[in-house]
DNA sequence: ACGGTGACGAGAT
DNA sequence: TATCTCGCCACCG
């Protein structure tokens, strides 16, 4: 699992989800199934964690606005990573409670906003 | 072609 | 509410 999907291939479930990603506003969440359900396929959350999990170097995503359905933080790097993830979005005005997790209800994207 | 794998998600306990 | 369990699907060797 080291190179992974062409990014000049845009027919690749990947390189869809990039796309996806590309269009987050700042200031703004989505969930990985969010991500799955406007590519036609609901039930493809994990594929876009994986597809997150695998960005290829290079190419610059706001792949920090992309967090699970429950508001939390899943990324976890060498054990960190979260916290990393964590002060890009606090950096960009999101808020996050007592448990960690951010409102989904209030800082969800809406895609048809943009 | 087949099976393992993963930054998920929803329901059950 | 916190955990645990099981189903899902695309990519890679």
């Amino acid at each position: 699992m080291k190179k992974l999907t062409d990014t000049s291939n845009s027919n690749n479930f990947f390189t869809m989800v990039y796309d996806i990603v590309a269009k987050i506003p700042p200031g703004r969440v989505t969930s990985y199934g969010q991500i799955a359900a406007l590519l036609d396929e609901p039930r493809a959350a994990r594929t876009v964690g994986w597809a997150m999990h695998s960005i290829p170097d290079g190419i610059e995503l706001p792949w920090h606005r992309v967090i699970n359905a429950q508001g939390k933080i899943t990324f976890n790097k060498h054990g960190q990573g979260a916290s990393l993830q964590r002060a890009l979005l606090e950096s960009e005005g999101i808020v996050f409670n007592l448990k960690g997790r951010v409102d989904m209800s209030k800082y969800q994207w809406q895609p048809q906003e943009g």
